[in-house]
DNA sequence: ATTAGCACTCTATATTGAAGAGTGCTAATA
DNA sequence: TATTAGCACTCTTCAATATAGAGTGCTAAT
């Protein structure tokens, strides 16, 4: 697909991107001639700039202004340096030991990555959940809340805990609870909620209806939390929006707005890393590339993260604009990636 | 510390603040003298006003501009709608119907609250949660979740519940775990966890070393958490950010970003809640009154909800501009806080 | 193949001017 | 005495205009 471009052309386009990212100016022939490594007139670079134009990588704004670097001009450009650039092993030292994992729940640990990969990138992480509904189940546990509601405490295969309140058919006393979750426990011994549901079915005791009825209300909350996650917030965890306001693409007021208003529904950025789990490795999504058109110079790197028995599956990402350091911040999220494979 | 106004003086300070709460625009004479139930001449309302900015409750952005309400015009205003306005039957009902709190805990239950605070209001909602340091212990529950790791589950009164992840001393097998659990159980009945403690230490089976230094573990981390929230997203609710960026006050980068940026800390937000929780009923915080310097032309109303039984307590408050509709918010924060106390 | 030179285009910024809104003051009015 | 009409004045806002500067494409010379 990519066409092949001159050592010389390639020198120029990544002259042009590297500047424009820490620009976020079109940028000049004249400045191209004095500052890469080719000893060109600003006339030759013009040509070669011309050229190009042509292939689709640059794109001038207006007539005889500077070029930018267009969405296949980055993209050339990341597959370039992706070959080459790795993250230092210095910074790779203090990430890690940055991560502080002791006595912390998953939530805890998913914050946490966004955090320092907020710091380090200066960028908007994103960081989806693993889904538990292919998690082993470890523990269930029912507690008494009052006459007529119970919770249920659900402990998944990689520190996923979750607590639901269920409705009860009638008062049960605590003790009974607790006998009947003793009884359930030693039947889910890592099966996953499928498993579970036919598990159950078949080793019921057919004399405690009581036994029964609670079961139900746990495999109908089940069934409801599979197809719907019942709170974003425990889903997906977004980083700090700041980091975007400083780039000056958003430095005025429309854009910042219709930026605000892209992440404030959630389920957009949902969509985009429930796709990249299923992918393996880091992928790249450039501007208009997605379906992401509510805002077109938004860049999003992903990379899918998942247990060491292939279970507990997310993604995590970073959001900036499209002329952000992909040199450095490629890296990052890839390591952050790998890290969180290893505390999972 | 009030002063005294003439009606009439009274009259045209309200139409003022009430056409400036729509418009977001200074106020000239000449309208207030079409406008208001006063039969004067633009030249009588040029001198009323003349007087009102004398004494502090209006001020003239530039010479020769329209009029605009300042902190002290407010709360005069304020004063005088307090009295008369009420929220309407028809809306409390729309509220307490779309409130859907069946088998919810309180974390969503204070979602819900966020949610439709803002949709009624068009600001932004904060709600604190309630703090449990003072709540009653319903139940503790120790769960294993690995050989070093056992995960701590409390429920408090008022549907709080609290996972908290340990490291143990030992391996401990959860049939043991189980025992313990049936065994504290059996003295926290209904004890906060001050009083807790001392009862732990006093019924504590001596025999039992393991079970002691779990103890030990729970009370330990009580500690930690009764200074410190763990974690702030689990004690401060913030609504729609996307509703302040819609008032014209912010409709400039700068204005919007120290706006964002003020919020992003949410030490400052806490704190205001706090302070509110220790107080009685509603208050309302006007512009550069509080320490909230950050952001001038900002104003939150504020109220506090506590449980029947008088724990459990939090508070709840609503942020906008200073020029925000108080006639319809106050109300509306005020019949919220009634909500949460009813539902908790 | 490369480059110097030049006319040209377009943006960004500052300047100007006119329109409009609102005031304060004074003198006239009821 | 309280109110109002009239008018000169101030200040903002918005659009039109001018100017400087950056960068280009093209041509002719090297």
């Amino acid at each position: 697909m990519e066409e092949f471009l001159n050592e010389r052309f390639q020198e120029v386009l990544h002259c042009i991107i590297e500047e424009y990212i820490v620009t976020a100016n079109p940028v000049g022939s004249k400045f191209i001639a004095g500052k890469c490594s080719l000893n060109l007139s600003s006339a030759s670079i013009r040509n070669i700039m011309a050229s190009l134009e042509e292939k689709g990588y640059i794109h001038q704004p207006y007539f005889s202004a500077g070029r930018v670097p267009t969405s296949s001009g980055y993209k050339f450009y990341i597959n370039s340096i992706l070959k080459t650039k790795k993250i230092s092993k210095q910074q790779k030292e203090e990430i890690r030991s940055s991560f502080n994992i002791s006595g912390k729940d998953i939530k805890k640990i998913l914050w946490q990555a966004v955090h320092l990969l907020s710091e380090i990138s200066h960028y908007m992480p994103i960081v989806l959940a693993p889904e538990r509904t292919y998690a082993n189940l470890l523990h269930i546990e029912f507690i008494k809340l009052d006459k007529s509601n119970l919770l249920v405490v659900t402990v998944f295969d990689g520190g996923i805990v979750e607590n639901k309140i269920i409705s009860a058919d009638r008062d049960y006393a605590q003790a009974e609870l607790s006998k009947y979750s003793v009884k359930l426990n030693e039947i889910i011994n890592g099966h996953n909620i499928d498993e579970l549901k036919d598990v159950i079915l078949k080793s019921i005791d057919k004399d405690r209806k009581s036994f029964f009825s609670l079961l139900n209300g746990i495999i109908f909350n089940f069934d409801l939390a599979k197809d719907k996650i019942v709170n974003e917030d425990d889903y997906l965890y977004i980083g700090s929006r700041m980091n975007l306001f400083d780039e000056p693409e958003f430095s005025n007021y429309e854009k910042i707005k219709s930026l605000v208003k892209a992440f404030e529904d959630k389920k957009t950025i949902i969509k985009l890393l429930e796709l990249a789990k299923q992918k393996e490795g880091i992928h790249i999504f450039i501007g208009s590339d997605t379906e992401w058109s509510d805002i077109n110079g938004l860049s999003v790197i992903t990379a899918s993260y998942h247990s060491k028995k292939g279970f507990a599956e997310g993604s995590i990402g970073l959001i900036g604009p499209s002329r952000m350091n992909y040199a450095t911040a490629i890296p990052a999220v890839n390591y952050m990636a790998k890290l969180l494979c290893d505390i999972i």
